[in-house]
DNA sequence: AAAAAATGTGACCAGTTAGTCATATGACTC
DNA sequence: GAGTCATATGACTAACTGGTCACATTTTTT
């Protein structure tokens, strides 16, 4: 956490430093972004830096930290309504969330993914403490309830999907992350039910007597 | 390319600044990676390092290219016999190639699998010259002919499901890996045919009619 | 106004890095 | 032995890094 220093500061002069840092990590990743320039970009004193954050560390903690708040505002409904929807639509629910957190605050969700992507499970750790990641928990326990109602295949393992799904969800969030030239809803969206529908039913060709939806 | 000096190194002292260069490489990242230690380790002057490589770049190029062409010994065959076997049969076959090649080059496979998640685009390209990933490619290729085939379901999108298999490979990987430990074969072969089942079949519930193998 | 507490500052530290270069070594040729 | 040439060396450079600290300034309290 930031010391009480910074939440003392002038709005004005908190956000400028955020938006330094922000800006920063978003250009480079955690381990290469520098203290010096977000400092110059700010404006403020190096040493004044260190009156607000204990270090690096806990700048970067608690640009997660926000992030991972914003993002909760585009998911809340969703885990509101946990029961209305089945399995599949919940999933795809989450995504359209991630994908407009994603349009809206573009060098947020490029730092959180860039992080996800890069960090060792060590710092991992120490950022979060736990383990797993969690959007895998989350997948996971959506996975279990769905197979307790009936709409997922309770033959697989759920831990390792839950993996597999967490990682693609990381590679097609970079997929739009690196075309944000061509990023419009509609192709995300296309792209998305390409996505769902391979998770759905796989990529075997489908026999006859077999339905689709 | 390494420069002359290299090759015309004694075969003992070029091994050992290869192998003080992979230890390195498998510890760190490229990025993280110090020519400093690898010296050290290598017991060479600091200049006769950059007498043997232009630079540290193409140092880890060498390994890479060195690691691929070991990693290709363990594909060939399969490569060969690729019209024997259908698109599952041989993308399982492919798989356990690379874990073989993973369980008796574990150092390698730790530093592609490391640099081709960590890499930016960029980079890639300076060390391979192409811009999508070689494996990607090669899942798109298979999956072309395993269309025209009838094997696998002509309505998905080629290059997508080409990215997601590839972002899965690559995260089974690394779940390998990380479980070194545990790393048997025979649990290898469950996790991986569990992984297939998925890309194949998906995750939806079979209804009644549907056929299973 | 004086004292005290809080905040701001940037020179500085010790550490790292990749890469260079003048010089030394030693092997081979004439 | 002199001359030549490829190779070996490690001190050195310049550029960074995250973090510290003695001191200056401002604000608050007495």
């Amino acid at each position: 956490m930031p010391k009480s220093t910074f939440f003392n500061l002038p709005e004005e002069k908190r956000e400028k430093i955020m938006e330094s840092a922000i800006d920063e990590f978003a250009q480079y990743s955690y381990q290469k972004g520098s203290i010096n320039r977000i400092v110059e970009r700010a404006e403020i004193a190096k040493g004044s830096f260190y009156q607000y954050f204990e270090d690096k560390k806990d700048l970067f903690k608690y640009i997660l930290e926000k992030s991972g708040e914003e993002k909760m505002v585009y998911l809340t409904h969703i885990i509101g309504d946990l029961d209305k929807l089945d399995f599949f639509h919940t999933i795809r629910e989450l995504y359209i969330g991630g994908i407009r957190f994603g349009q809206e605050h573009p060098k947020l969700a490029a730092i959180a993914d860039r992080f996800m992507k890069d960090a060792d499970q060590q710092l991992m750790e120490e950022m979060f403490g736990d383990s797993k990641g969690k959007s895998q928990m989350v997948f996971q326990g959506l996975l279990l309830k769905g197979i307790e109602r009936g709409e997922v295949d309770p033959k697989i393992d759920v831990e390792l999907v839950a993996m597999l799904i967490a990682s693609m969800s990381l590679s097609i969030s970079e997929h739009f992350l690196k075309e944000k030239n061509t990023g419009n809803l509609m192709d995300m969206m296309e792209v998305l039910d390409k996505m769902l529908y391979v998770i759905e039913h796989g990529i075997k060709v489908k026999k006859e007597g077999e339905k689709n939806d």
